[in-house]
DNA sequence: ACTTAACCGAGACGGTACGTCATGTCTTCCA
DNA sequence: TGGAAGACATGACGTACCGTCTCGGTTAAGT
């Protein structure tokens, strides 16, 4: 029963039918289902969307555990592929947005589906830092932000646009390093960061 | 007019009423104004919304020009304090969440206030490339998102929480020196790098 | 319910409120109910406005049989009588009035409500015929309207004035004897034709 | 100026447009006039109307004068062929209608157009009766009604279609004889109508 | 000839009603 | 018992008119 209504409401999506003619009748009427049936099991329409972002949450990708940086590399990839997602993309995003105007549900959303991942990353961070591949001065948020901040920052300016297959590794390449002068003097060929490999 | 309208929509927004009873029916009763008023300078609520946005947007910021470093610090700072201005905050977040179902009108945010607001960003980054403040061998893009994401991050994920004073600061300094482990063989004190000031 | 909508028209009708400001809105209020709850019932507020005639309609009255003199008396009576019904009167002219420029409703009103009346005149003209009653060589339509007819000129000239309770009895008289010059030659005094009782 | 006003309110009927969609806006519109011109010249709509009426009040007719008869029957044709003139038949029928909801109005049209009507009746009436035309015995109100009323009943009964040629003629005819049985030479006193039965 | 008033079209204004739609609650009736 | 069907009160939607009101831009007369 659940499931029929949550397929009908994409259905109607992927249809093309814009998010906000998504009524609850609309969708009753797709799924050949009352009302109340719909209200019964959500208290609106924004908490069916909630379960309808969590249907098309993708698994969290296997880490190779190789190091930190292919680790967070890993990461950032699903981050990118996430956004390339066929029928997610631009659909989910509309619910997303439609979502953050209702506090209680966006928390929800947000404690049980970002908050995890960002978790997981600074895991990963953390474990980076121990290990000596980040520096230990830095907090491990700072660290973090470093890199996921500019990943978000390429789907708020180019909506739509498919994110470069390079992007995470540049991104990673640059924040270790720093974009400040190279250090001339040093001959080094300096080729990955951590010399001693 | 105009203004009486938008300072009604402020005012109902400031008293608590969500966005989403923000009806146009509504407006025009608090501004004491007829619904065709609003509907013959508007063509919907969200356009009506995108000029509610602009009314709050600061000017920007003036850069100091004494060096890249410290004009970007100047434009970081201005992105963390739009975040605390009085009114705005929390209600024009939603306002902003609410106009991106609407395309067009998104589109045209975008085009005359964000967009011009990374370029102006951009140039900075350009120009600190070309003064050898900034390695040359990276896009200005990537640069520049790894300064100005981190900024973003903060406030996708504590929503409301004021950002911390010396946040442009730290991920100034961290970007430039790079998050990898510092090159400890080196006996160079390479003095904390000032900031601006 | 639909009672109760019809009820609140009636209401506000007899509180002196012209037709003209009977809007849906306000009789959706005034009944406490939902302007779509009455939009369910009825395609707009001239077909409301039929039901609420029909509320009205009293009921045919029942004819003596013994003459067509006296049934079309009766008849008359109750045309006369039907313009002095307590509520009804100025009001439902009104309510006809502006029905009239709905053709499909007043069309129907005319089928179901008047034509059946006047049919009912009729038959018993054409009886009255059959049996000498009434002139043979004159079409039934025409003595049905040489009777009736008149019976509507009072209304149309002194609206709100009530009809003279010999109304009929004179227009019966004068229509069967004819307005022409009497017969002097004649000295019966052929005793005017008593009415019914 | 008063005159583009009306033309465009009839060439607006003329049209096709029903008379509920003759808004004060559109009219003007159509006249090239602006909305306060009209409202200087006429308090509402239905003043306007009046005027529109007013305009296509056909003259008098000239009565012949050789017999009360023979005007009657003249007045009756030019009541018959009223309801035949080209542009106003309907039309005109439904602008009266209209204006029936505004009391006031009504009253005036009554006053300075229908009741000088009924009175040039009522004289030769009175008239016929002072001639010895018309029994003496019966009020004129009464008379002019039994000639008059079978003329409207035509028009309620068959809107829009038109009236027979005859039809004055028949009127008089069967209202100065009377419909009662023909008083045959037969002697007897008429008891049953069939006689030889 | 120059001013000044009247009047014009245009259309904005605060309102009210239109008829449609979606909300969330509530019966009703069937399986 | 629980679900479909859908009626219900509510209220927003965007449009159309209402009757009043400024606006400038002609005209016209009066000086």
């Amino acid at each position: 029963m659940e499931r029929a209504i949550l397929e009908a409401a994409v259905a109607l999506l992927e249809e093309g039918i814009p998010l906000s003619a998504l009524s609850i009748e609309r969708i009753a009427r797709t799924a050949g289902v009352g009302k109340a049936t719909i209200y019964r099991r959500w208290p609106g329409k924004e908490a069916l969307f909630l379960d309808l972002l969590r249907e098309f949450e993708p698994p969290d990708p296997e880490l190779p555990g190789t190091s930190a940086r292919d680790d967070l590399w890993t990461l950032l990839e699903s981050v990118r592929r996430r956004g390339l997602a066929q029928r997610s993309s631009v659909i989910l995003h509309n619910v997303i947005v439609e979502m953050k105007s209702h506090p209680t549900l966006w928390e929800e959303y947000h404690r049980t589906v970002v908050a995890p991942r960002r978790e997981a990353t600074l895991a990963v961070v953390r474990r980076g830092i121990a290990d000596g591949e980040f520096r230990a001065d830095l907090e491990p948020e700072l660290i973090n932000d470093l890199l996921v901040g500019p990943m978000l920052m390429h789907t708020v300016h180019r909506p739509g646009a498919p994110l470069p297959d390079d992007l995470a590794e540049r991104i990673l390449a640059a924040a270790l390093q720093g974009v400040g002068p190279r250090p001339q003097p040093d001959p080094r060929p300096e080729a990955t960061p951590h010399p001693a490999g």
